[in-house]
DNA sequence: GTCTATACGCTGATAGAC
DNA sequence: GTCTATCAGCGTATAGAC
């Protein structure tokens, strides 16, 4: 019954990744149990931690960021604001969506603190700052990460108020908040 | 040895407190034990429990949300994205702002999550969309919501990166931020 | 009313036999 | 590769001494 690497069926590996990464996104990581995960995935619970290391580099494994390219920033500088918003509320990112806020609910964890913060650093905020013009370019990109975590963390919330708003009405609203920090004015 | 609760002297249970207050703020929620809380205030494992209910419950006592007024919604329109901003990252609000971010990254929890939904609304979110003039105010102050959640979250990461810009600087580009919001002009 | 002692069921993780 | 057995630590409950 065991299937190797070069087969066409889930090896156990992957079977536990994704018990894992459904149960994570569902519950939690510390409502989470390992053996949960195993049993989900019709293993033993040491087979999760063999394979993975630990629970902690399971959860960042499968919720943690991807190789995506990152919100395309080169646009012309007028329309940065809005362009950064719909990247972030673009419905097709929904499952990103919730694995950073699942990840933020669990930044009691260092590791997981650590990776939040180096993938906002490479994918975006560093990009942000060369792409700024003016001053404090630096500091007005952290100030608009902080403006994007806050959108992306809310969103679940936000999204079944909008009632007849509609998401494009959002876009506008918040790509506007955020042009004013690309721009700087004083 | 013991105190009672008319004598000045910190009794057990404040003791607790203390400690709990201390090792929750500097390592988080997770990784405090009650076994911890119990050592630094010499006192034993079960009289935390018993005195708070559950580890759960004494964390939401000592670093929940005070019975604090909440920011000044009152003044002129014009300004209130200023106000608000300004109010947040008072100096003064340090504690506040550390126990909101240890909060969030213990929001894992289903009762911390509710806790700083209730919070937000009651003291902020609310007021707030009572006061926006205009259409879509709901939504427009949920969004204003994560605009400061995000600024909160993100604060300690940084104030340490300002250097010479100064708090003031934050303040006027965050506050402008903002206000396009509370204009919520197309 | 405090407080101590003890214990229960669960957790993440490990060692070693198949 | 997989499973069994086992570990120390966790949050919590309770019985009973002061």
């Amino acid at each position: 019954m065991s299937i190797t690497s070069t087969a066409a069926g889930p090896t156990t590996r992957e079977a536990i990744a994704a018990s894992a990464r459904t149960m994570f996104a569902e519950r939690g990581f510390t409502a989470t149990s390992v053996r949960a995960i195993a049993a989900a995935a019709g293993a033993d619970p040491a087979l999760v931690i063999r394979h993975f290391g630990s629970k902690e580099q399971l959860f960042l494994e499968v919720l943690g960021p991807t190789r995506a390219p990152g919100p395309e920033l080169e646009g012309p500088l007028a329309e940065l604001g809005r362009t950064l918003v719909a990247y972030v509320l673009d419905p097709a990112r929904d499952a990103e969506r919730r694995a950073y806020a699942t990840m933020v609910q669990a930044s009691d964890n260092e590791a997981v603190r650590a990776t939040l913060r180096t993938a906002a650093r490479t994918s975006f905020i560093d990009r942000l700052t060369a792409r700024l013009p003016g001053a404090d370019a630096a500091v007005r990109a952290e100030l608009i990460g902080a403006q994007i975590g806050g959108l992306m963390q809310a969103w679940p919330t936000i999204e079944p108020l909008l009632g007849a708003v509609g998401r494009a009405r959002a876009v506008d609203l918040y790509g506007a908040s955020v042009q004013a920090l690309v721009d700087g004015s004083h």
